[in-house]
DNA sequence: TTTACTTCCTACAGCGACTGGAGAAGCAAG
DNA sequence: CTTGCTTCTCCAGTCGCTGTAGGAAGTAAA
């Protein structure tokens, strides 16, 4: 597993080619080896970083925490409590955007069900435009329901 | 309630200065008129427009969303189908992130319980480079569960 | 050897929904 | 008249990429 190219390495971690170069620019990654021509090059160990990488992505990581982890992963001999930590943290943070979408989903099951007759009493515009129709305080709900820095 | 400055609209609607003006930009707001000066005036219904886009914001519509919402608003008398498969879309996607905030959060439990012991057998760190570890196919699970465009 | 195709390089714009700041001008109170 | 608040426009930054432009280099077949 030497001197593989970025394209093989995207294909063995599941990373994107310009991906791999963004992480490499973020510092995710340590600067790759060149060929003559200024090509980078990878091998086993760069491919474990990127699968690594992908996964705690997958996971819902925010990159700085994954630099972290990283740094942790490379200290063998180091407590596993910070790594702890993070990954704590991340659970609570999972556990915040469950209860806020599911008061989320509350709302909007309530305020479906409409009669099917026209837009002035339409449920839906009514519960919008006056919050006083509404069960609970959802405040900035859908702001801790999201995860940071990702659309689709 | 006529000719309020664009800081008192912002004060009653809840939706900061900035926002409003970019809300404008973005055509979910009529062009504001103006004073000699050039200051925005608004006044009641403006104030109503604002706090319904705060609203549907806070629970999460997107923008796109909520500028159709706001036009069947201003269309009594038509049927409110339109509306009401827009809500239930949206609910449908809060579901679908509900489902996959709880399979990451299964995941993320399972990691964590570490012993204690040093990096080089962290529960975590080690789940993280070994995808095999994992009891479910969580791949994109992040993906999904994002709210499209938020961050804090 | 020429052509064609693929991969690679750098650099930058765009996504969504804002937020915050610069620098200039307006406005009210002391 | 000065102080301090608000407003104006314009622009950069957030997060984690993705996609494109425009070019160079590598590989394979004709």
């Amino acid at each position: 597993m030497r001197d593989l190219t970025i394209g093989e390495a995207a294909r063995r971690s599941g990373v994107k080619v310009n991906t791999i170069r963004f992480y490499e620019g973020r510092g995710l990654l340590p600067e790759a080896p060149r060929t003559d021509s200024g090509r980078r090059l990878y091998d086993g160990a760069a491919v474990g970083r990127l699968a690594f990488i992908r996964h705690a992505r997958d996971l819902g990581f925010p990159l700085e925490d994954i630099a972290d982890l990283l740094a942790l992963q490379g200290q063998p001999g180091t407590s596993c409590a910070p790594a702890d930590s993070l990954a704590r943290r991340h659970l609570a943070s999972v556990e915040a955007r469950i209860a806020a979408l599911t008061a989320l989903k509350g709302e909007l099951t309530r305020m479906i069900a409409c009669d099917g007759s026209d837009t002035a009493h339409c449920r839906v515009i009514e519960s919008l435009a006056d919050h006083a129709l509404c069960a609970g305080d959802h405040a900035r709900l859908a702001e801790v329901a999201a995860v940071p820095g990702v659309s689709d």
